[in-house]
DNA sequence: TTGTAAGCGTTATCAT
DNA sequence: ATGATAACGCTTACAA
C-alpha cells in the first residue's frame, strides 16, 4: 500500500533518502530518519516485491549447481526441479549451470566449484560433501559476496545461507511406525544400508531405531550395507534371507532397492513380507504396482531442485536473509493408490 | 532476455506496436505482424512477469472469498492459507474481503455473493454449493470480467475458471489401499459417511468400494451417516459396534470423527480395530496420538487457500487463462509420526 | 495503422 | 547529508 515515494511526501524529503533509511545504504541525519522510520511504520511499509525485481533486472544472475549422483535416478527428479525454476527465472534475466558429478570425490566438488567461479556465478547450490574443505570453498565464495544453499544434504560449519531437505531422522520415525502399522504380530526385520558414512543412511536408520523401544513387536534381526548398488544388495539380501527364515520385513534405507526385491522374489519370500523404502523412482514403482514394496517414503525431490534456485533469486534480488534456514521438505508416505 | 524494446528495435516499429501484436490488441499491418512474430519466436521471447505485476499496479485489486464451514476446523486451516496469501499479496495493491456462511443453504451463498459485488470486487474464490443458480451467477460475474476459482469443492456447468482441492476418489482409494497393508487376515468395516448429498463424501466411499474387488480381506459389514455431527456419530457409532462384534476397522469418510472415536474407546473396542480418517484436526490428531486413529488423509487445506488467490492475481494482472483448470491437492497420508 | 510518453515501485549513479 | 534522475519491462491513454 504505502510506497517510498509517498513516505519521501510525507517526511518532506526524497526518495534517495528514504530508501537510505529503510535499506541502510549512506548516511542520513538521524533526525530525519527517525521521522522517516517513524512514517513508515505508521504506514506499516512493506516494499513491492515486482518493484525489487524489476530493479534487480540490471543485473544479470547465473547460478551454478553442483551436485551427485550420476546414475542415481532419484536425482533425475530433482534435476526436472532445477529445469523448471531455470525456465521460471530465465524470464528474470537468469542463468543456470549445472555440474552433475560421478564419484562422491571430495576433490570432484572443489574442481567443480572452481570452475563455476570462472563462470561468474552469483550463487551456488549444492549436494555437498560434509567435508570442511567444502566448507571452506562455501565460506570464500560467502567472503566474495557469492551465496550457497546446500540441498539434498547439508554441511556443517559453513556459511550456507540456506539447507533444503529432507529430516532423515523424521523420515526413518515414519518407517517404524508404519512398520507398526502394517504389523499383527512380531515383525523380524532386516535393515539394508547404503554406506555408513553417509549422513542420510544412518540418519534415517537412527530414526528407525529410535522407534523400537515403543514398538516392541519390531525386532531388527539382520543389517547389511550394500553401497547402492543393486548386485551387491541382490546377493546380500540372498544371504540374508537364507541365514534368516524367519524375516518377515525390509527397511531398505538406502539406494539398491530393485535389486534387494529382485532378491526377495527369487526366494519367494515377498507373501507375507513387509517392505519399506525410499524415494519413487521407476522400479520402486514398479515394485509397488506388483505389490513387493508395500510403501515408500518421499522427500519432495523436486522442491529440492526449485527451492534452492528460488532461495537465491530472492536473497539477490532483495539483500535480505531467507526467511528460514531450514526447509524441510515434508515427509510423503506413497502406497500404490497414492502416487 | 529478450524484451518487448529490443524486439522493436530489431523490427524497426515501436513498442506499442509490438505490444498490440503479442497481446492481439487493436489491429496491426499484417506485414509487420509476422515480422514480429518471427523475431519474437527467434529471440524466444517470454513477457517479464515483475513488469506485468509491476504495471498491473495501477489497479487495485480486491478479492472476495465465500465459504461454509464455520465451527469446521478443518476450514480454519484453508482461511489461514488465505490470510498468508492476503498478507503477501498485500504488498500488490491487493485486499481481500471474506464470507465465512454457517449453514449450507444456497440462498446464503448467493447474498454472500452479492454483498462482495457491492464491494466492486475484482475476483472471487468460493467454495460452492453445487447447484445451478450459483453457477449461473458464477456466470454472471464472468460475462461482467469478474474471474471465479472454486476451491474444496467444484461446481457443475459453470464458468470459474479453475478449480484448487482434492480428488475424493482417489482419496478413497488411497484410503481402501491403506487399509489393505494394515491388515492380515479379513478386515470388517464400518463406513461412516456425512450426508448422502454432499459429493465429497460420496466420492470418497465411492473410490473406497472400487477397491473392494481387489482386495478381497476387505468386507464392508455396515454403514451409516452422522451429518457430520459428533453426538450423532457417537451414538451411531455405539449402535453399529453392539450390532457388529465383529466389526475391526472404521473408515470415518467425514466430520464426526472426534464422536465415533469416543464411541469405540468407550466400547473398549479400539485395541485391534483400524481407523482410517480424514484432514488433520486437534482431535484427530489427539487420536492418533492416542493410538486410537492408525492414519489420516489430508489435501493440503493451506493451499487451498494460498492458491486460488494466487490463480486470481495472476489471470487479472496477466490477462492469460491459468495454466491448470484442475489443480488437486496431493492426497497426502499421515501417520503420528510425521504429522 | 502506428508512435509517444507517462507511470507502476525500487535501485543506483551522479551531482550538489 | 541529500536531491534529482534514469533505468528495469510492461501497459495504456492519447496523439498522429
Amino acid at each position: 500500500m504505502a510506497t517510498i515515494k509517498e513516505i519521501a511526501e510525507l517526511a518532506g524529503v526524497s526518495r534517495g533518502t528514504v530508501d537510505r533509511v529503510l535499506n541502510k545504504r549512506g548516511a542520513v541525519n538521524p533526525k530525519t530518519e527517525a521521522k522517516i522510520l517513524e512514517i513508515a511504520k505508521a504506514l506499516d511499509y512493506k516494499p513491492n516485491r515486482a518493484g525489487i525485481v524489476l530493479a534487480a533486472q540490471k543485473k544479470k544472475f547465473k547460478f551454478g549447481i553442483v551436485m551427485f549422483g550420476i546414475g542415481n535416478p532419484f536425482f533425475d527428479d530433482v534435476i526436472a526441479g532445477f529445469k523448471e525454476k531455470e525456465e521460471e527465472l530465465s524470464g528474470y534475466n537468469c542463468t543456470v549451470l549445472i555440474r552433475r558429478i560421478s564419484a562422491f570425490g571430495v576433490d570432484d566438488q572443489l574442481e567443480a566449484i572452481d570452475s563455476l567461479l570462472k563462470e561468474e556465478i552469483s550463487g551456488l547450490a549444492i549436494s555437498p560433501q560434509n567435508d570442511p574443505s567444502i566448507a571452506k570453498k562455501i565460506n570464500e565464495l560467502y567472503d566474495m559476496g557469492i551465496p550457497t544453499v546446500t540441498f539434498n544434504t547439508d554441511i556443517s560449519g559453513s556459511k550456507r545461507i540456506a539447507y533444503v531437505g529432507s529430516n532423515y531422522y523424521k523420515c526413518g520415525q515414519t518407517a517404524a511406525g508404519l512398520m507398526h502399522l502394517m504389523s499383527s504380530g512380531p515383525l523380524n526385520i532386516g535393515i539394508v544400508s547404503g554406506y555408513s558414512q553417509i549422513l542420510c543412511h544412518t540418519e534415517r536408520i537412527a530414526g528407525f531405531k529410535s522407534c523400537l523401544e515403543q514398538y516392541t513387536n519390531l525386532h531388527v534381526v539382520d543389517f547389511f550395507e550394500n553401497k547402492d548398488d543393486d548386485f551387491i544388495s541382490y546377493e546380500k539380501t540372498t544371504k540374508m534371507l537364507t541365514d534368516h527364515p524367519e524375516i518377515n520385513a525390509v527397511f531398505f534405507a538406502a539406494s539398491g532397492t530393485y535389486g534387494g526385491c529382485k532378491a526377495i522374489l527369487a526366494a519367494n519370500r515377498e507373501k507375507n513380507m513387509k517392505i519399506i523404502t525410499f524415494d519413487k523412482i521407476a522400479t520402486t514403482v514398479e515394485m509397488m504396482k506388483r505389490d513387493v514394496v508395500s510403501a515408500t517414503i518421499c522427500q519432495q525431490p523436486r522442491l529440492q531442485g526449485t527451492l534452492p534456485l528460488q532461495i537465491l533469486f530472492d536473497h539477490l534480488a532483495t539483500g535480505k536473509p531467507p526467511k528460514q534456514e531450514y526447509n524441510y521438505t515434508s515427509v510423503e508416505i506413497c502406497i500404490k493408490e497414492n502416487i
